[in-house]
DNA sequence: TCAAAAAAAGACCGATTGGTTTTATTTATT
DNA sequence: AATAAATAAAACCAATCGGTCTTTTTTTGA
């Protein structure tokens, strides 16, 4: 990897994490500067514009995030294990073990409502991939005699995404993980055996 | 009332529904320029700074969807219907029927994290107050034997504001009620006998 | 090692930001 | 109707925004 291959990482690294805690409008290029240690030259020299570096910052955000859900889930077997898992690496969004400011897809998405971002497609798209995440642990734990036979499996996976999402947002908002214990405890009752 | 104050009013009732929708940081006050017709002298003539105006616009947001809801539930008699015209007026979060732009809480919520904002507090307390109105509602509801006797008010209260403004936020991304009306479906099955 | 290419710094640009001040106009009171 | 007070427009301000361009420095490959 050449040097300008690895600033480029380095400057996408750095940004994210600015990105997703400021947001994507709020975020100034001078802010991107402090962070990296760059000037505007070194900056511009490996994106054409704001939008362009905030859209790789977004998809890097997202791409850590997924790769460990998908690492989480795949390392187990049976639907409790996984689910708990999954749980897991959604709690480090309150704790920002993962990323720091929260999950970037709902921050991303309310920042796109009646703000035209370019790139609500990948939004949907990473919201669309944990229902199908979700969808694929709920089949087989219907497979394995340990979810209730009767759940419809996408409708609540969607309901499941709802009900983190929103309890992440008032755990942090609050700084009070107990909105998302409580969502997470509720979400068992209703799928386990 | 006179003229300064029939201004004052107007400034905020404009600017309320731009903050809400641009969030706080991104409104400009050259947008509230073009949304009220006035000049920056006759805005500053009436808010000391953009940080007053928009705390202001916050509270008118947050005053009038409060009213909406005291309103819909003082209304009713049962938990039944109660709950119902609670769920109505939350409904019009997605439909713009009474604000545009989302659920002014969630939307200050998200904004907060990480980015100081100085009515954090007056977010807070919204939501409190939600839980409160929704705590009363199920409070009810236990009493007139409709709601199951088991349930946790509070707790369970936290986790029906949980999964309503997530699924709001995720049918409002994918301009989709399904995640809203699933989330509803769902709590009614949890919560009514 | 040396020259070409890539990378990054630094200076600069017009537009926009929040905010102030001065001037003009409108409203309210006598 | 006249006048003081309130209101709003207009002009102006420094700071910051995203972005460009030129120059300098560093990396790379022969």
């Amino acid at each position: 990897m050449n040097k300008g291959e690895r600033t480029k990482r380095f400057i996408i690294e750095h940004s994210s994490a600015l990105f997703n805690k400021l947001g994507y409008r709020h975020t100034s290029i001078s802010d991107i500067m402090t962070a990296t240690g760059l000037k505007k030259g070194g900056i511009y020299n490996h994106f054409q514009n704001k939008d362009v570096l905030a859209k790789a910052s977004f998809s890097h955000s997202v791409n850590v995030l997924r790769n460990k859900y998908l690492e989480a889930v795949n390392s187990k077997d049976t639907s409790y294990e996984q689910f708990d898992a999954f749980i897991e690496v959604f709690r480090s969004l309150f704790s920002n073990n993962v990323l720091v400011g929260g999950c970037p897809l709902m921050n991303a998405a309310i920042e796109a409502d009646d703000t035209p971002i370019d790139f609500e497609d990948s939004i949907k798209e990473g919201f669309t991939g944990l229902v199908t995440l979700i969808s694929g642990i709920i089949e087989k734990g219907k497979l394995q005699n340990e979810i209730k036979g009767d759940i419809e499996v996408v409708d609540t996976a969607k309901f499941i995404l709802s009900t983190l999402e929103g309890a992440l947002a008032l755990s942090r908002l609050y700084q009070d993980k107990d909105y998302l214990e409580l969502a997470i405890k509720q979400i068992k009752k209703l799928l386990f055996i």
